[in-house]
DNA sequence: TGGCAGGGTCATA
DNA sequence: TATGACCCTGCC
């Protein structure tokens, strides 16, 4: 069992066994919508506000139900998945060891489809903060607002929602060119042509195919949703860090720009035969932050 | 003040 | 398959 669940009074109590961290996992870039809060984080997912923190083993999910946390946090934070045995099982790579030695704790989450997809449309060729900002204002004018215990905060707007806005008002919460790639990949939400559900049960492959016919999804951006979404965890987004990483680490330091995507690709199945994306995680915080 | 990169994608040739 | 344009912000 990697994790224990107990309710304490109106919070939920996970009990971790392992090495898990909370900040890393919510500032490592999967996933935009956490802010610090109190002592620990602030989100909203879905319709659901939540204020988690973690005090050495303890995370505690504040006004969090157990019935909630075992029907949707469990899931979105892998607490349902062994990462002891994941990173067991990547100690055979000394580079991987150092990784796991500085953010071991992160892990990967299994975030809803359809936020995923415009929240990574919305990174491409941009930075976190900036993606952050873009979000909050998407939601303030297009999202519901509800009222929690922590103020009143807004909901991920709906497909519907974007797909019906006047793409000028997209373009006022700052998303640039990419208003219109939001605006084409919500109404393929909306009206049923895409749906979510497909993907499970396809190969990463065929499942970053179907992502890419999507408006703004290109083959960094697919693997980045089949990573933080999907759960498939042989998927291993290539983005200019990553190609860095490995260049530096598994090719002999050859120049980043020197390397094709796909050469960079066979290299991580060659060195990461299981896990590559939870391998991808570790190398790309690690580098990220010791550079 | 101006130039440029920032966790890419798309259209064009 | 390889280029260049694309919106916007902050840093140097």
């Amino acid at each position: 069992m990697p994790m224990t669940a107990t309710q304490r009074g109106n919070d939920t109590v996970v009990t971790c066994d392992d090495v898990f961290s909370l900040k890393d996992t919510l500032l490592s870039g999967q996933t935009f919508r956490w802010r610090p809060y109190e002592d620990g984080f602030l989100g909203i997912v879905g319709q659901k506000a939540l204020y988690i923190s973690q005090i050495g083993e303890e995370v505690v999910l504040h006004n969090c139900e157990i019935c909630e946390y075992e029907g949707f946090w469990q899931r979105y934070f892998s607490f349902d998945e062994d990462y002891k045995a994941m990173r067991a099982h990547l100690e055979y790579d000394p580079n991987l060891v150092k990784a796991m030695e500085y953010c071991g704790g992160i892990r990967l989450m299994r975030q809803p489809l359809w936020e995923t997809v415009i929240s990574f449309i919305i990174s491409a060729n941009n930075n976190i903060p900036r993606i952050m900002g873009i979000i909050e204002k998407l939601s303030a004018r297009f999202g519901e607002k509800i009222s929690t215990p922590y103020g009143d905060m807004y909901t991920f707007p709906t497909a519907e929602a974007l797909a019906a806005a006047d793409i000028t008002e997209i373009r006022a919460c700052g998303t640039g060119y990419r208003d219109d790639y939001i605006k084409k990949t919500a109404a393929a939400f909306a009206c049923g042509d895409f749906v979510g559900d497909e993907l499970c049960g396809m190969d990463r492959y065929s499942a970053r195919k179907r992502l890419m016919s999507l408006q703004g999804v290109g083959a960094k951006v697919a693997d980045c949703i089949l990573l933080f979404s999907v759960g498939k965890e042989d998927a291993f987004p290539i983005d200019t860090w990553v190609r860095k990483v490995m260049c530096s680490l598994y090719l002999d330091g050859q120049t980043a720009d020197s390397v094709s995507v796909k050469r960079i690709e066979a290299v991580a199945e060659e060195r990461f035969p299981r896990y590559a994306g939870f391998a991808q995680q570790l190398l790309f915080h690690y580098i990220r932050n010791n550079t």
